[in-house]
DNA sequence: CACGAGACCTGTTCGC
DNA sequence: TGCGAACAGGTCTCGT
């Protein structure tokens, strides 16, 4: 589910409340339950319990596809890997299976991290960057201008696609808004960085910001069971639409493997290296 | 350094 | 209908 868009949207959702829930910032958080262990990155689940007991949630917000969570003094990370999601319920409801860690809040909601796939991880950190400080640049820094896009494609010499998905190089994008930003920028998922020449490297930032603009407009994108709430799954382009025509040429969406992922772009309009 | 394969997991969808 | 294979929004680690 969850790339930056999505992330962002959950992040809005819970700073901002919705009609099912208050904001969570002023939240106290008076305990907590981990119902699968791995869930909790660091520290040990012992002490990750431990020290979140009286914590108040004091600020939300996001870096890359990490939620942060600013407490007393510490920092709360979720990443949501695949099928992770927040959710705030009322403690008189029933705790949902998948559901892998709970914060019981003294609002008398309940902060789920729910994640049927468990690939998810939840760190409770004093120094975020920690886990934070490898990411990349976000992609709305406007220290990220196009001449610095550029220095850092050419300074690698790496295919597109696996390249910025490598959060290193740029924090946020997942499979979805890569091959989107890759067609609308007409570059083949697998030219080579050091390849594109200064105006394709400005057009593939623009790009990027384009269509996490759109995702973060629409609220992100729901597919199949995991995460509601966005509908960018209406508009794509290119994603999950092979075989159908392209809407800037007509001809057939292909679909290929690229490091283990599908991928998918228009073979007219983003020929082939 | 760059890339591919395997691991971590559960659930849904597709083909026979 | 049933069953196995393929596939899924991510990232880590290992081998070549």
């Amino acid at each position: 589910m969850p790339e930056l868009p999505e992330v962002e949207s959950i992040a809005n959702r819970l700073r901002m409340g919705s009609d099912l829930h208050p904001s969570l910032v002023g939240a106290r958080i008076l305990s907590v339950q981990v119902y699968w262990q791995r869930s909790v990155a660091k520290p040990l689940s012992e002490s990750f319990i431990e020290e979140l007991k009286g914590q108040t949630i004091r600020r939300i917000g996001r870096r890359g596809k990490f939620l942060v969570f600013d407490l007393d003094g510490l920092t709360l990370l979720f990443h949501l890997r695949m099928s992770g999601d927040l959710w705030v319920e009322s403690m008189a409801q029933a705790v949902a299976p998948h559901s892998r860690v709970c914060f019981e809040l003294a609002s008398n909601y309940r902060l789920t991290f729910h994640d049927p796939r468990k690939f998810g991880r939840v760190w409770l950190l004093e120094d975020a960057d920690e886990v934070l400080g490898e990411l990349g640049p976000e992609p709305f820094d406007p220290q990220l201008t196009a001449e610095v896009f550029f220095q850092r494609l050419s300074r690698v010499r790496r295919q597109l696609k696996p390249l910025l998905l490598d959060q290193r190089f740029i924090a946020g994008l997942g499979n979805i808004y890569t091959d989107e930003a890759l067609h609308c920028a007409g570059l083949h998922p697998l030219t080579r960085s050091d390849q594109i020449r200064p105006d394709q490297a400005e057009r593939l930032l623009g790009c990027i910001r384009a269509v996490l603009e759109e995702g973060i407009r629409r609220n992100g994108a729901s597919i199949d069971w995991v995460y509601r709430g966005g509908d960018f799954q209406n508009y794509f382009r290119v994603y999950k639409r092979s075989g159908l025509p392209c809407p800037n040429c007509g001809m057939p969406i292909q679909r290929i493997t690229v490091g283990q992922r599908g991928t998918h772009f228009c073979p007219a309009c983003q020929p082939a290296p």
